[in-house]
DNA sequence: TGCGAGCGTAGATCGCTACG
DNA sequence: CGTAGCGATCTACGCTCGCA
């Protein structure tokens, strides 16, 4: 789809881009080396243009694309750079400040988790090492808050795909629930019914009585969020192409979760008190035996 | 060749929206 | 609640092309 793009010639749009598609120029391949197409002045910066570009995906020059292409058509970038993905997720405290709790993340290499006041800190690192980020609503969310939270040591993708304005254009507005609902894309009835804020109210329920089993909860559903996010990616981008009419453009297979739901259940159960944890738990214990004393 | 009409892109502003 | 991306809307500009 990326070598159909023909919207990183400055001075194509949507308009031109299609009127070059219905005159046989499918791809950077077709547009003639010369005689005009555009006319003179557009002719040159096209050719000039997609040579650049053709360099760039050479080279998978992933930024230097993204910054020719023009961001609300960054989708088209994601077959050629399936494999540099990280789709994410966070929650947060729910407070002003809004400090993440749990993070998890989904890519190439499987399924990773990080948690508040465990391994938090290793997020930055681990985020570094992908180039693509895949999220809804992170631009406006995710990523704002993890930048506050992390300082300037929290890395910068060279694109980041936003699925909240992807699916939007494609006629499906609302949250990611109610998307994953429309495309058929549900969970299953435990993962039902719960949202962000019953997030914040698990992490609070961990916090006070050590509950490992609220923590457990919280992190299979947002693990859940991340990867149904690669299933997401994958049918808003089949989907984007059938917009476009381009039937012989190659769909993508979709994800489907029932590969990772084995290393879900393996993490949550790995899952046990830190020290701290043990220490409330005897606290609110220890105020459980006064309480009923008399 | 030179002019003007018309098209489409680009920039600027505004309001809406989804996240926990 | 704060954040930020986008569509809608409008304006301005650049380019092409038709016409003589």
């Amino acid at each position: 789809m990326l070598r159909r793009t023909f919207q990183l010639i400055p001075g194509v749009g949507p308009w031109k881009e299609k009127d070059l598609w219905a005159r046989g120029i499918h791809t950077w391949d077709d547009f003639p080396d010369n005689g005009s197409v555009l006319g003179q002045k557009l002719d040159e910066g096209a050719r000039r243009r997609l040579a650049l570009a053709r360099e760039a995906l050479e080279r998978r020059d992933l930024k230097g694309l993204a910054a020719m292409v023009p961001p609300r058509e960054h989708w088209r970038l994601y077959p050629e750079f399936a494999r540099d993905a990280v789709y994410f997720d966070i929650e947060t405290d729910g407070k002003q400040e809004q400090a993440p709790t749990v993070v998890a993340l989904f890519d190439d290499a499987g399924l990773r988790v990080f948690i508040q006041g465990r391994n938090m800190d290793e997020l930055p690192e681990a985020m570094a090492e992908r180039r693509l980020w895949v999220t809804f609503n992170g631009s406006c969310f995710d990523v704002p808050v993890l930048r506050e939270y992390f300082g300037k040591r929290f890395p910068t993708p060279d694109a980041h795909i936003d699925l909240r304005f992807v699916c939007r254009r494609l006629g499906m507005g609302g949250g990611l629930k109610e998307i994953e609902d429309k495309l058929g894309l549900g969970r299953p009835p435990h993962m039902k019914g719960v949202n962000g804020w019953d997030a914040v109210l698990l992490w609070r329920a961990y916090l006070a009585r050590g509950d490992v089993e609220a923590l457990r909860f919280l992190v299979e559903y947002n693990l859940y969020d991340s990867f149904q996010l690669r299933s997401l990616m994958d049918k808003a981008y089949n989907r984007a192409l059938d917009d476009l009419n381009l039937d012989a453009e190659p769909r993508v297979p979709v994800f489907e979760r029932g590969e990772v739901l084995y290393d879900v259940s393996r993490l949550i159960m790995e899952l046990g008190p830190t020290q701290r944890d043990l220490r409330v738990l005897e606290r609110v214990r220890a105020q459980d035996r006064d309480l009923h004393q008399d």
